[in-house]
DNA sequence: CTTGACTCCCAAAACGTTTTGGAGAATCTT
DNA sequence: AAGATTCTCCAAAACGTTTTGGGAGTCAAG
């Protein structure tokens, strides 16, 4: 409503007085820094932002970028995660704003508009692939930003990940423990760093075993693409015992072809992100999580380092994955 | 990188003439304009957003606050609508920023704070409930919002919605026409606009076909709500042998409550949202859906026009409801 | 009385854009 | 040839804040 010459002329004082008045400076007598403070509740009184991005050099700002690639975005618990980190942004002031790609536009032109246009001061990052070229260029921009999930660069960068290869190295070594000979991989898009790691867990405790690793079937991150892939695996000659999938989406995908080829209850089988889905499913999925509460708000902190200046290597978290044990890794380990 | 005053220098020109051949004003020869638009090319000149929102007086920006209620953040496809809209609102020069609501906050503050501070030109509201605080506020400030969701607001507002009244009312018909007589209702949280719609549509149903309407047990709008009450409604001495669920999740925690009770494929039952998780429980679920494609566009497209001044009236937009039939509705209605 | 320190306040200069209200030159009209 | 019109361009004034670099007063010490 009232802008600051306003108030500072009903108070009979100067604009830099009262600016100077409600930032607690010291040189504002106590008296004079309550009587501002009265009126400028009084009438309400918001400093607009505009002005005070401009004059300050910061936009305030921090973008996401959200894929639209497969036409579904991340995990479901993805949105509380940005809530989270949105939140613990917003109590240092910056607001979050999320930057959809627009069809025919890449990320990178998306990251360009934002960091050319100054129109954030740093961003966030989903769906690292391995070679990310959003990576790169912020990079060479100089321009803070974190990611969920590692990269390839050859820089080093901030960023927070699950340790999948080890999560799914030791998934498949239990399923081995367990008697498993034949454990298949329904994996994801193994363009994206994700998926990758997560297959070279698997593929990594396979050779330990002395096992072979043709059980490896591609999809999309999805219901359906789990499906598909599981499918293709069940088609096999020998057919796999247990089944390691790359996210739980893929996992209750899979479940349903399952159903379709042996009536749901003679394979083994473990996904990864704990869907809150999972516990209803039927069986129920068992599964594996990153380990950590409040993602959101860890995001929020590496970015405002990120922002203060810390040096990338100091802004790398990798956190252990756990099991999440339900029912439908419990599946016995049929005879050859 | 460049401002404004070091690409006029440049050129030779000044600053105005530039502003203007960028924005291709008349009163700049097509030869100048052409010669302005290589050099702000080359150098990778654009126009920095705070010194343009200061100007114009504009902020560029529109906020959609996210309810942190129940830890959990309404359907789960609410992000693509979110990513849709941001990307038809961006095309406009809009971004959309995300105004979560830190404990000890109330939505209202938000509010507040974002209209106040001048940070946004209009705010999207989502989760509404019958007597929504946040609407009469922004009624008040007289700042342009599309709400999801109506309310009982007295003065008209711009809005999207499904008619949550005539879908539950006429799945329940449905289920009436099947021959079940005892259909019970799960319902959401009846603060919120949707939830009593849909509770009403059941109502309204079951009253003309002469039913008693005591199968109704209320929950929170997630699996393990709809869990729960579905249990209270299967502990009834004379058990439903229909199920009408408030959501998809709430459904997807019924399913899971009816498999300990009896097996699960005894009783009907249905949801509402058509969750892409519903193709693949067991049984498949059957639900309802909102008709209309491109949600996020609808949502972009009425928050323009509402910042264009037009009345609400105009803005309101009350989307039938379409059954999407899977296989859980189909259970027999067993004679009493 | 001068000096220095301290307290409280303020004028003015940014920040980078858009927009207003012309100015000068060229072209057209009569 | 004088006036009117059109074409290009520009200086300066915003927009509302933060911050710089003091300027008056007051008070105590020298």
């Amino acid at each position: 409503m009232a802008n600051l010459k306003q108030l500072a002329q009903s108070l009979g004082l100067s604009i830099t007085t009262v600016s100077r008045a409600l930032d607690g400076y010291a040189d504002v007598s106590a008296a004079t820094r309550e009587r501002v403070r009265e009126a400028a509740d009084k009438v309400g009184y918001r400093p607009n932002a505009s002005a005070r991005r401009l004059r300050r050099q910061r936009a305030e700002l921090v973008a996401v970028t959200l894929p639209s690639d497969p036409g579904h975005i991340g995990p479901p618990h993805f949105l509380d995660m940005l809530s989270g980190c949105a939140e613990h942004l917003a109590a240092a002031g910056l607001n979050l704003v999320i930057a959809p790609v627009p069809r025919g536009e890449s990320e990178l032109d998306i990251c360009r508009r934002f960091v050319d246009g100054r129109r954030v001061d740093a961003m966030l990052l989903v769906r690292t692939k391995r070679k990310d070229e959003r990576v790169e260029f912020l990079q060479s921009r100089g321009i803070p930003f974190v990611t969920n999930g590692r990269t390839e660069s050859l820089l080093p960068h901030p960023y927070i990940d699950g340790d999948g290869f080890a999560g799914f190295r030791a998934a498949t070594l239990r399923f081995h423990a367990a008697g498993h000979r034949r454990i298949g991989h329904v994996a994801g898009p193994q363009e994206y760093y994700f998926a990758h790691d997560r297959c070279r867990g698997w593929r990594a405790a396979m050779e330990e075993c002395g096992l072979a690793t043709d059980l490896c079937a591609e999809g999309a991150p999805l219901e359906q693409g789990g499906y598909l892939a599981a499918l293709e695996l069940l088609r096999q000659p020998s057919r796999p015992t247990a089944l390691v999938c790359a996210t739980d989406e893929m996992a209750i995908g899979a479940l349903r072809a399952l159903r379709e080829v042996d009536g749901g209850n003679q394979i083994s089988i473990v996904g990864h992100d704990d869907l809150p889905m999972g516990a209803f499913t039927s069986p129920p999925l068992s599964t594996m999580r990153m380990t950590g509460e409040h993602l959101g708000a860890s995001f929020a902190s590496l970015l405002l380092r990120a922002i203060g200046g810390e040096p990338a290597e100091e802004l790398q978290e990798l956190h252990a994955i756990e099991f999440v044990d339900r029912d439908s890794h419990r599946r016995p380990a049929k005879a050859a």
